[in-house]
DNA sequence: CGAAAGCATGGAG
DNA sequence: ACTCCATGCTTTC
């Protein structure tokens, strides 16, 4: 049997149903009447061209065209020919189609009290008649009455239409007639909650409300219908079926991709009993559904809506959803609530092309009242409105504050409005942001026992509560489209590029001048632009984006060189890059300590026992990794063999790593906001790092982690040198290191020549500059004898090493804030290392300091002021900060072990 | 004075 | 150049 298509334009509907029994007629027998849109036929309008299967999937008979049922896009396959017939689109077959004919306007035939209806409808009856009359039973009469009214306005009888006016206000007059379903019906100028009359016979001055669930009451099949088209009773207002979708060639490429995509989904799991998922039910067995826009179905208007606002359920959320409401879900559009939005105010901007398509016209800028479903089933009454805006209008819906509480949505969520089939009754759903705090409460918060002693209302609403249960879940890092998921997926990718390769580098530039640097903030700034791009605007700086921040940085923890690869280091203007052939391997995550005696030690553990096992320092281990791969220790190469180590040395093993990620989420803000941290900021955290790493003796972690892939056995630059105090490097060593360094050394001197011919040729022109440039060149040099190590003289120092000049408020936007920072990191710094800082000073000596972070701990992006400062180092303070022969400081070789004894200390 | 309402502004596309 | 819209600012209540 084919499925029954209803031949009204406005309506398309083809489905499995039976159609409602209308009144009798003259010729005998009852009128067959659409379920839908309540059009009128002598017969049952059968279509065998089409097979419309169980599970929605409509295919033609004869091309084996497939659609499905719900998809919008099903215009492409069944198109109303203006003889009444339904054709296939794409094979243009049409014969099968049974003869039928709608039904005339016979006077006789219109009850009382009903008016006559233009249809729009291209068919072959112009004018439909929806008659009531005494031979139909009370039940149909008031569904018809109520589908009717639902879709076209004027409908009702005229002894029981209110006067509009007299409730919605002379000047809403135009926006009161134009109920469409329960948009604009029952609404109040006093916003009063609209109550629906208990019965609509008893109904005098308030239109009866369209009841999804009194209508699906009656219907023993799910709804499998299409929507082809909006009545159009109203010349004002249309709803936004879809009709004319064949125009354009964008549409006419989604659609083909959503065929494809369709085809190709796994089938959600069946809800369970109330029609939801338990949360357990989708994380099984749901497979992550792409979560395509949906072109919109066309509402008023020619202006195309923006993809963004394309709703973005998944043709399963829908197929599941037009199933348990028994009705078509028509997503119309959505929108990612903004702080603005989400905010006290109230006000939620709507797009203006989807309040013009999908809302009811509003010529007044006080618009009207509109009601609208939650997903709880709770009914709102917002005011839909706009204000005049530069020759335009900007579309509000105001008092929302009160339904996003109870939704519990924040910015950055998405808000859903969609539209129920039949009666085009408005539906808000709700998409929680990925990975927001409120996630997890996105499943529990479904409302239980959906049917349950619940009013008709709320059935099918709590029903798409399902869509945005499942749309939260179905959030994919994949979903190009969604800002959010885009923006994560850009924190993502800046995590890699600025803290992994970033830092990989052993010397950085200016940070803030860092190329990887600046795209970053460009691209943060960017990101925040969809929930707002004003300075308060609310930033998306959730802690899951530092999350995943910290997660994409330690998961550059695991990359490992490849074994025995070394890299080639190439030096492009000062700046080494490790450069290996083979890409880098992954490997599991060990924690280094120091060992009593002095050295390092690793630990690892076992994949399957979980115990912990010591291990050489300088292994790289799989991925995957158990006890039997042990084979440093034949004591403990087996889970049965004890634990080495006790738990409360395990304890403090493990809480290294604790302190590493707290202090990592820490300093994220400041990563993320403003820079990647100074040579200063770095050594502050390598201090504070080391403070806590006391309680399991030296670590190799505060060595190690800065670089990512600094572990033991690479032979980075940065990594080859000895640790402190140990294998100085004579001034003659040809070793990799020491040519860097020397190379290095060669540029520097070279600038420093070429600044100070650049100095002197500006004394020459400016004799009053003269004196000063001769202090500054004094004064750049850093006297380590002098114990005026204040905060003050640090940041006064530092800052005329940064430009040249010992005014501090040379660069006031810039350095100074840069420089102040750097100094309360100083300071921070030598307070967690409990070392005063006077002596701190005396034993390393700033220049040594600044120069030590760029080679290594700021290793990702050096600040202009260091790099400023650099130039300006003696020979002497310069190989001194290398690690060369130097009285007074022994660990000057290695940075990173520097850093550590000086934070430790 | 605070909240709400209405309008203006400016960034982004 | 234009439109959209997020949000700030001003006015009104």
């Amino acid at each position: 049997m084919g499925s029954k298509i209803c031949m009204n334009s406005s309506c398309g509907t083809a489905s499995t149903h039976e159609w409602k029994k209308g009144w009798p007629l003259r010729s005998g027998g009852f009128a067959h009447l659409c379920y839908r849109c309540g059009s009128a036929y002598e017969d049952s309008v059968y279509c065998d061209t089409f097979h419309l299967e169980e599970s929605g999937w409509r295919e033609c008979r004869l091309c084996g065209k497939r659609l499905h049922c719900g998809c919008i896009a099903s215009k492409y396959l069944l198109e109303l020919l203006d003889y009444g017939g339904v054709g296939c689109t794409s094979c243009a077959n049409s014969s099968r189609l049974h003869s039928v004919r709608r039904i005339q306007t016979h006077g006789d035939e219109i009850p009382n009290g009903f008016s006559a209806m233009p249809m729009n409808n291209a068919g072959s009856s112009s004018v439909e008649s929806k008659a009531v009359g005494d031979h139909v039973d009370e039940r149909t009469l008031a569904q018809l009455c109520k589908i009717m009214e639902a879709n076209e306005c004027n409908l009702l009888p005229q002894s029981q239409r209110g006067d509009p006016n007299a409730s919605l206000g002379q000047h809403r007059g135009e926006e009161a007639m134009c109920s469409v379903g329960e948009v604009g019906a029952g609404f109040s100028n006093s916003m009063q909650p609209y109550v629906r009359p208990p019965n609509f016979a008893q109904t005098d001055n308030a239109r009866p409300a369209l009841d999804i669930r009194d209508i699906h009451d009656s219907l023993s099949q799910p709804s499998l219908s299409m929507t082809l088209g909006g009545p159009s009773g109203n010349p004002n207002f249309v709803l936004p079926f879809s009709s004319g979708l064949a125009e354009g060639k964008e549409q006419s490429k989604m659609s083909s991709s959503f065929q494809q995509g369709q085809r190709s989904r796994p089938i959600l799991p069946k809800p369970s009993k109330n029609g939801l998922a338990t949360s357990s039910e989708v994380n099984k067995s749901m497979v992550p559904q792409a979560r395509i826009a949906r072109p919109p179905v066309e509402g008023r208007g020619k202006n195309h809506l923006l993809p963004r606002y394309w709703p973005r359920i998944t043709d399963q959320e829908l197929q599941q959803l037009s199933g348990d409401l028994k009705s078509t879900i028509v997503p119309l559009f959505e929108k990612v609530l903004s702080a603005s939005d989400a905010g006290r105010i109230g006000r939620l901007v709507l797009p203006k092309a989807c309040a013009e398509a999908y809302f009811p016209p509003i010529s007044q800028s006080e618009g009207l009242p509109l009601r609208i479903q939650d997903v709880k089933g709770k009914e709102w009454t917002f005011q839909f409105r706009f204000w005049p805006n530069n020759n335009s209008r900007m579309y509000v819906l105001e008092g929302v504050t009160p339904c996003i509480q109870s939704m519990q949505l924040r910015a950055g969520d998405t808000v859903t409005f969609s539209r129920i089939d039949p009666g085009g009754k408005l539906v808000m759903g709700f998409r929680k942001a990925t990975n927001s705090d409120t996630q997890e409460g996105q499943t529990s918060s479904l409302p239980n026992g959906a049917h349950s002693g619940e009013t008709s209302n709320s059935g099918g609403i709590e029903n798409l509560s399902t869509v945005s249960a499942y749309s939260g879940l179905f959030q994919t890092p994949k979903a190009g489209k969604d800002p959010l998921v885009n923006s994560l997926s850009e924190h993502l990718s800046l995590a890699d590029g600025t803290i992994s390769w970033g830092r990989g580098q052993n010397h950085g530039d200016g940070a803030n001048e860092d190329p990887v640097q600046q795209p970053a903030v460009n691209a943060e700034k960017k990101r925040t632009r969809n929930i707002g791009s004003k300075s308060k605007r609310l930033l998306m700086h959730s802690e899951d984006a530092l999350e995943l921040r910290l997660t994409w940085e330690e998961a550059q923890d695991l990359l490992r060189p490849p074994p025995s690869v070394k890299p080639s280091i190439v030096t492009i203007e000062d700046h080494e890059f490790e450069e290996y052939d083979e890409p880098p391997v992954f490997g599991k995550r060990t924690i280094f300590a120091a060992q009593p005696s002095g050295g390092q030690e690793q630990w690892a553990q076992c994949d399957d026992c979980s115990k912990w096992r010591r291990l050489p320092v300088d292994v790289l281990l799989p991925p995957k990794w158990t006890c039997s791969d042990n084979v440093w220790d034949s004591s403990r190469c087996s889970c049965s063999a004890s634990e080495e180590i006790s738990p409360k040395e395990l304890e403090n093993l493990l809480r290294v790593g604790r302190d590493l990620k707290k202090r990592k989420i820490l300093e994220s803000p400041k990563l993320a906001t403003e820079r990647e941290p100074s040579g200063l900021d770095a050594l502050a955290s390598a201090a504070v790092l080391g403070d806590k790493m006391g309680d399991v003796g030296e670590s190799s972690i505060g060595a190690t982690t800065k670089h990512p892939r600094h572990r033991p056995g690479c032979t980075c630059i940065v990594c080859i040198q000895p640790p402190s105090g140990k294998g100085k490097h004579k001034p003659t060593c040809t070793c990799n290191v020491c040519m860097t360094v020397k190379r290095r050394f060669k540029t520097l001197m070279l600038r420093k020549k070429k600044r100070q011919s650049e100095r002197e040729a500006e004394i020459s022109q400016k004799d009053n500059n003269g004196h000063k440039d001769e202090s500054e060149l004094n004064d750049t040099r850093l006297d380590h004898s002098e114990n005026e190590g204040s905060h003050s003289r640090i940041q006064a120092e530092v800052a005329e090493t940064s430009t040249g000049q010992i005014d501090l408020n040379c660069h006031p936007n810039r350095e100074d804030l840069q420089l102040e920072e750097q100094g309360l990191n100083m300071m921070s710094l030598v307070q967690a290392a409990g070392m005063p800082m006077e002596n701190y000073i005396k034993q390393n000596g700033l220049p040594s300091l600044i120069s030590e972070q760029q080679g290594s701990l700021g290793s990702h992006a050096l600040s202009q002021a260091n790099k400023e400062n650099e130039r300006h180092l003696s020979d002497e303070e310069f190989l001194a900060s290398v690690g060369w022969e130097h009285d007074n400081r022994s660990d000057e070789g290695h940075k990173e072990p520097s850093l550590e004894r000086n934070g430790l200390q």
